[in-house]
DNA sequence: ACCTGAACACCGTTCAAGT
DNA sequence: ACCTGAACACCGTTCAAGT
């Protein structure tokens, strides 16, 4: 069985850490927090990982691998890459909508200065797992040529990560929002 | 005179936490390494600012008085919108140039849950300072109507934000470069 | 006025001892 | 196997006490 006690506590460090890293970032999460939600101490949290670096790569590693599977899963449903474009900025919005968190990887890019090698690894992986998907799907729905989606991707991803961040600061769903169709109006997004 | 010791101290301190708070942030932001950059101890920071909080403020209040002035300056000087429109993003990219910095009030915005009252609220003025120079600017272009300029200005600097955050994350000028150039041909910035 | 030593609270981490 | 109390070395923050 995956779902004895060891995976469990595992599997709530995980989500527990994910949730901190959203609101707080890599720097401001810390383990007497954490073992509280999961409802351990924080002695406890060395069981499970070797160590903050090793515990924030999996948390990103685990984040990207989400992200991925939920981007392809709707792809796959829909079959229809305009519509999944038109839905990929609704990603983001959970975030917000959730306690006016962030992407974990927005906050940790902030952070790359104080950010362990193996977790920014997994940062940049996020990164290229949504360029990618948005790259395929931008050429798939004809936005833009394909020589071109690239660049496109690049840029959709980072204004949808500012967007989120600004957003953000003012608490605002809404702004959100009006940021996402301007970005529709001005022709970065497809109306 | 208001350059005797009281003030230079006060200066420099709030030169190097700025450098350091766009580096590592607010929360990362740390007294015995901005008191080491002074030359001064840790405690003696406390006889110019009463508290970190109001580090914080006067740090994020003077960053974007002296936005607000260059930006001011920049038009005056030129007197042509369109040319100032295009020059925008080169005020983000000096701070990636000056040791893959962003800028101080992005980072801030991240730590929303973890920033006293005082310094949010400059923060937002930060925002606030640059959406209505940028809308200004795109109705003086006539790139867009007056009507929808505060909304085009939202999105071009949420969108900026963002290219700075992601071009960190990968200490990539390039980057940056590559994403306001894709910014420009989807039609977001005026080319 | 300007500065600091020293205390304080908190951090990630370790480890012997518990179940 | 999984967990914990207690301790460790360290660090950011604060304040009473110096000059």
């Amino acid at each position: 069985m995956s779902n004895d006690a060891s995976s469990n506590s595992r599997e709530r460090i995980l989500a527990a850490a994910t949730r901190l890293a959203q609101a707080h970032g890599y720097g401001g999460l810390n383990y007497r927090d954490l073992a509280d939600e999961v409802g351990i101490k924080a002695a406890s949290i060395y069981h499970h990982f070797e160590s903050k670096a090793d515990l924030g790569a999996a948390v990103a590693r685990r984040y990207w691998e989400n992200s991925a599977a939920a981007l392809d899963d709707m792809l796959a449903k829909s079959q229809d890459p305009l519509r999944c474009l038109r839905h990929y900025p609704d990603t983001f919005r959970k975030a917000l909508e959730t306690g006016n968190r962030i992407c974990l990887c927005s906050f940790m890019a902030a952070e790359t200065d104080d950010l362990p090698e193996v977790v920014m690894k997994e940062v940049r992986t996020f990164a290229d797992v949504n360029v990618t998907w948005l790259s395929k799907v931008l050429s798939a729905a004809a936005v833009v040529g394909s020589r071109e989606s690239k660049q496109r991707a690049r840029a959709i991803f980072a204004a949808i990560a500012g967007a989120q961040l600004i957003a953000r600061s003012r608490s605002d769903l809404a702004l959100y929002d009006a940021l996402i169709e301007s970005y529709r109006k001005a022709g970065l997004l497809p109306a």
